[in-house]
DNA sequence: TACGTTTATATCGTGTGCGATATTAATGAC
DNA sequence: GTCATTAATATCGCACACGATATAAACGTA
């Protein structure tokens, strides 16, 4: 039985919403390791991968705000991305500001890997498929709630 | 309706749960943020304040343990909370290895903040409390199985 | 006691993440 | 058309986060 708590105490660390979603994601990067190492990939790199298979030839601000970034966190991950050959930017034509993301035959060839990753990691969790779908749109609802505030 | 997948598909970036933890562990991080920085504190190093106001003058490692973080991230996060006053690191007498960590009275006094930073971010969750606990037990037993993988 | 091994913590290099600022291009008011 | 403003992206400084390595203390075995 969990330990009662008056209204003013002050949570444990495991108690708070804040902590099981910071360890959990810790965690989640763990369990991805060692499939992304084997692929020369670091875990944002491979998120902003997925992000491009699902929606390639972008911009740069589309992809944040797909991913719910800053710029100054995606720029570095995609000269890294370019360096690999995995990605390529162009300048657009009409608005010289804006920067489209495209996709290599290597970053594309890189999508076949995805699957079976996902279903290692899917089963690493322990939780049921459908269990698991309702997880996601309960912490997918929570986030929009929390982006929603400031 | 969701969008259907077949088998070898692979999942959307919003559908996979990776992506759900991560980007909830980004948006926790900064409705924290105007909380913490009245107090001059990160988010990590509010978390290990908070892991410290249950259990004072534990060891470095078993801080590392209760935080599930290896001690070359939480080294420097004790260097800074110790740079402004609110914890001492001692040696052990008997075990000259181990390195005690103990609030002062800055680093305790700081917990009466703790409940009202507590309620707010329950608040903007959206989230009813019931469900937010079993959420909470949901996510960290994802987390434990997936810790036990590697 | 000497010395190889293990244990506890710290340091270093790389890659995020973000806020603040810079840069360059497009837009708008006149 | 000029110039202030806005918009899209990039750069910089600071703080994680971790793997690899270093350091120093404790331990084990001969």
């Amino acid at each position: 039985m969990a330990k009662k708590h008056a209204e003013t105490d002050a949570l444990t660390v495991e108690e708070l919403i804040c902590f099981a979603l910071y360890s959990a994601n810790h965690a989640m990067n763990k369990a991805y390791k060692p499939h992304l190492t084997a692929l020369g990939l670091t875990y944002p790199q491979y998120i902003t991968l997925t992000a491009l298979w699902d929606r390639d030839g972008i911009t740069v601000g589309a992809l944040c705000d797909r991913l719910l970034m800053e710029t100054s966190t995606i720029t570095p991950i995609l000269k890294r991305l370019e360096a690999q050959g995995h990605v390529e930017r162009k300048r657009g034509k009409e608005d010289e500001r804006q920067v489209f993301v495209h996709l290599t035959a290597s970053g594309r060839a890189l999508e076949a890997k995805a699957p079976e990753i996902t279903a290692c990691i899917i089963d690493d969790t322990g939780v049921p498929q459908a269990k698991l779908e309702k997880l996601v749109q309960d912490i997918s609802a929570m986030r929009d709630s929390l982006e929603r505030v400031d």
